[in-house]
DNA sequence: CTTAATTTGTTCAAAAATAATCATTATTAA
DNA sequence: TTAATAATGATTATTTTTGAACAAATTAAG
């Protein structure tokens, strides 16, 4: 049996079970567990599904954008590592942006206890760490419930007014030609954030690296590092124009 | 089972009693304590809950907004009285100031069905209106935790560039020597909330009428109606100078 | 305040999973 | 066919995870 063909098996059962184990793959596909391995690798290189010690976990494709409240999300896995990644770079005293993406809400719990300034434009986020010793800077303007943030002119207007030492950002796509945003709305707040902040990190998992949706709207240059937990061979052509890799992959 | 699996059973486990313990989660995981504790320790550093001795307790971002939730529902029948007749003066299309005190807060529950604008730097009214019809407008700057809103000179100059038709305001105190409230801060707020509003009217239960307390801000003229359940009587000296008294005494 | 019980952190060892290296087999292209 | 390439498997070394034992710290009880 070929790859494509132990794929798609891969991925029919973990639709179907929500997990899988190297074991028992190799049992079922006939296959020797270096070779299962090596398969879910590629696969979570890919965004396909989230490996764990000894399998995998699918990742679930009903994830609304503005569903962040719930913590028990089964793919955070992937997340929290960039995450940890991230927070790994504040240290006390920083100031910084965080927008309104999914993988930058996760940050919100490794950087509670850190003395740092947060200026957001992301609800989620200002729940999250109103309770804590972050102190908080709100966007102000115009509040769109479906991505429960707050976008618009007065929002790059405030933006604009302030400069942080670091910009934590999500994105709906990323390749060498360039940032992809699904809104021009999206684009325009991700633009300032990184206009005014003296260093640019983009969270963005593997299911981020190498799509192009909608709106390209920013050269690569607008940003500074990635951190990530695609694989290497995935970000060729980004890696090369100067951008920093951070890898998350555990 | 892997520690992902873990980590979702625990968190799933802690929303819904509020606490776990080491060995419990050990005999209910088929896992030792010692990887309990280990998984406990990993998930507190993480910011996802509190540890205590023998266990952890869930931290909840949402804990605050209760309380002042409860604390609105100290003398709630009066409130929702005054609350009742703001709401009556309240018309479709229309743009709205609301500020961060406990009885204008709960004016939300009776605007929840109109189209309407609403403007404020009060975080538990965004929360609490940002599933219905109301279009939100978010004040930008600081946030002062204490209050849970926003305040400051970015609030200040945010407010100034929009016009309300009417503002619903607290405050810490009134008398026929003018308005009294408990910080520069929130002086400065409804200076602002007033000035920029065609018509503000003041919601304030019996106990502020008289009330002198720490900073005298503005002269009565800043107001053009009171909305209280105070007897007639308190209010001499007040109505003689030309406020709208609105009654809402049961 | 002192003592006993419980909980915790540390160190070490065993087991499992993974990564790395190399040999073998299959596949493709010339 | 033959050489080159890719995929797979076996072996070994490394890392991760887990549990046990024991000393230190914390809490509870008298």
């Amino acid at each position: 049996m070929n790859f494509p063909k132990r794929k798609q098996k891969i991925l029919a059962q973990l639709d179907k079970d929500g997990e899988v184990d190297v074991k028992q793959l190799a049992d079922d596909l006939q296959i020797s567990e270096i070779t299962a391995r090596r398969d879910l690798n590629q696969l979570a290189a890919d965004g396909l599904l989230y490996r764990t010690h000894g399998g995998a976990t699918k990742v679930n494709p009903f994830e609304k954008p503005h569903d962040f409240l719930n913590k028990g999300a089964q793919n955070a896995t992937a997340k929290d590592e960039i995450c940890r990644i991230a927070a790994g770079q504040i240290n006390d005293g920083d100031v910084i942006f965080m927008d309104c993406g999914s993988t930058v809400f996760r940050l919100c719990q490794f950087i509670k206890n850190k003395k740092i300034k947060v200026i957001t434009n992301s609800l989620p986020v200002i729940y999250e760490l109103q309770n804590c010793s972050v102190s908080l800077n709100i966007i102000g303007g115009e509040f769109d419930k479906e991505r429960q943030a707050v976008h618009g002119s007065m929002a790059i207007e405030h933006i604009s007014k302030y400069r942080a030492s670091k910009a934590f950002l999500g994105i709906d796509g990323i390749s060498k030609n360039g940032l992809f945003a699904g809104s021009e709305n999206e684009a325009s707040i991700t633009t300032s954030f990184a206009a005014n902040s003296a260093y640019t990190y983009l969270l963005c998992d593997a299911s981020k690296i190498g799509r192009e949706s909608y709106l390209r709207f920013a050269d690569l240059s607008l940003i500074n590092a990635i951190i990530t937990d695609a694989a290497i061979d995935k970000l060729l052509g980004i890696e090369e124009q100067g951008i920093i890799i951070l890898n998350a992959k555990k």
